[in-house]
DNA sequence: GATGAATGAGACTTCATTCAT
DNA sequence: TATGAATGAAGTCTCATTCAT
């Protein structure tokens, strides 16, 4: 007995090697060629499992953006400290640029503008983020004085773009090690509204 | 008396069609048939002036650069204000949207993964703007008690890659209305920071 | 049942209209849309099975050296009279020209001035022809009494260079008729050769 | 007081520049461009003085066979030893590898098989060459007890065949060497032929 | 379902040629 | 005459997509 039909096996590894063709060799690269011959199979398969190529570039955002929400979720669920908050951050950035997701997306969010159908996948892809990114900021923020003068959309919605900017700039550099350096240059600030705005459990 | 050759003034036109083809268009969607229907020329001459597209695009890229930061010095020279700074800012960013400047950069540097003679020229073309805002940022974190735990140049990096990323955003919506709220919503944060920094002129 | 894939047809086919083309068009007119026309299909399919057009031309050239070589090794294997050898190596010639064998070779063989890498394949396709001048001229001039006197392999060479000059001669005529008298004219020559240096077998 | 017109000074210029083309860069690579890139004049210059490429090039094939011509004619006219007329051979054919002449021609006449225009003008060219060829065969052959054995326009007809058949291989060689081995390669027989058909003048 | 061959549109680019200056 | 910019056709090649097997 088969729980999980072949046909979404095969679907999967489509979407798989898009992501990863996307993340290695960007949007304009990214060929239904290309995609078969990273995943190693013949371009005609994927067209028994998609309408055509802009139909599995919104599946694989879909794919990946759920894929890595998921996995914020569960590793920011409970963070309390601000300090907390950026380590981890740092560390999910880690594995999003060796998975290669938030280049692929960021690939994709560019390569919108040439295609509303895509434009509006991305967007459904996007939203969950923001929502996510409001709930995180929501948590931070109202702890503060100020909580009254930071809306926390547009704060989120910020959040993300910076993140989707941190990695257009440094697909830009020949290495990407400085991007990084955002996460560790961010800190002190951290640790000083920990000071100044203790999470609730702290003493 | 004719000081600028011809030469200069029609490879303009092709630059400038280039941008307004990526800010409209996008990246995928910018070739050299598509910028020949924007400019009305024929495609041959993109390649009387240039290389090749690649060429031309970096070449747009350090048009639509160069053009903008002057106007952004120009305008942010003498600003001490935060208020004023994000009043300013909203209003250069309403100039670029309307130019399509920040698109076609952006589609560029979504673009810079697929060939690094491009990634080089976007990258020359960004760290002036890194320059810049570093200046300003320092300009106005110098003021503060934080000076010494904020490093300006990841901030500056990090405000680049904030304006590039809601650039990014706002092409995934259908109207661009939301991303314009982003420095409404700032203002009072701004207003925070002006009294409790003011500026040295300031009583 | 079907022992040799298809695919080695079709390549066949292509390569069977590139000699075709470059005989009866020259190697100027040899496109890729051409050949495409004289085998009667799409230009594309030519990328499916060759890198490139030279990648074809290539092809092409080993493609007729290889089958006229086999042809000719066949035909004057066993040859000993000099006045056979003129006489097979007319009809031959005949059939090269009716086919555009040499032809083709003489285009690919001029034209690969313009490109090393043609120029490399041209010259691994005359390597065996100069071998097989060689062995054939080798024969016969070992039974003059001049043997010491000729060296084989420039003999060979000049063979070879003749063989190709006089193809781009017939060229030029309007029609190919001349060039057929050189074997006619020759064959005086070729009885004296034989008077004056027997073939062993004969009496 | 000018005998030679500016407008055939410059005519010649474009003339020789095509000829160098041809021989350094192949007929495929002769271009309008390309020519006026070795001559250092604008390409638009060629359409004062030609109709268009095509009458070009055959002026260009005129003017290389007069020039050469002329000077075979001047270096062979008294030769009379087979011996001799093989060094000056020899030495002309280096003269000719040094200027482009014969490559010229070569690259030429694989052309023609594209344009009718130039298969005349080609052939217009190589007449005299053949006629010249006869003049000295002829003269050779003539003091040989097989003068009737052969025919005169055929062999001329070989050595021409010959000659550009031995330039068509040279090219394909990265280096020329071989081909002059050629003419080192045939003085043992040329040194028998002098002896067994002695000139008029020797003793 | 899967494959690989094929197609036709369209991309980039080069070229002969023309023409205003 | 000469120039350099421009044009439009045509060439090479790639790609999304289809289809017989």
């Amino acid at each position: 007995m088969r729980l999980v039909p072949a046909r979404t096996e095969n679907r999967d590894r489509i979407v798989r090697a898009t992501v990863q063709t996307l993340a290695t060799e960007g949007y304009a690269a990214t060929t239904a060629r290309s995609v078969a011959r990273t995943g190693g199979f013949a371009p005609g398969v994927i067209y028994y499992h998609f309408d055509d190529l802009e139909d599995l570039l919104v599946a694989a955002a879909q794919y990946t953006g759920g894929t890595r929400l998921a996995r914020y979720r569960e590793e920011l669920s409970d963070v309390t400290s601000a300090t907390e908050l950026l380590e981890r951050l740092e560390r999910l950035r880690t594995e999003d640029v060796a998975d290669g997701h938030i280049a692929a997306v960021q690939e994709l969010a560019a390569a919108a503008s040439s295609s509303p159908k895509l434009a509006a996948g991305i967007r459904a892809q996007i939203e969950p983020w923001q929502a996510f990114a409001e709930e995180i900021a929501g948590r931070f923020v109202s702890r503060t004085p100020f909580a009254a003068l930071v809306p926390i959309p547009e704060l989120a919605r910020a959040a993300v773009a910076l993140f989707l900017g941190l990695e257009m700039l440094s697909h830009l550099d020949a290495d990407g090690a400085r991007s990084d350096s955002f996460f560790t240059s961010a800190r002190p600030a951290a640790a000083l509204f920990d000071l100044m705005a203790p999470a609730p459990g702290d003493a």
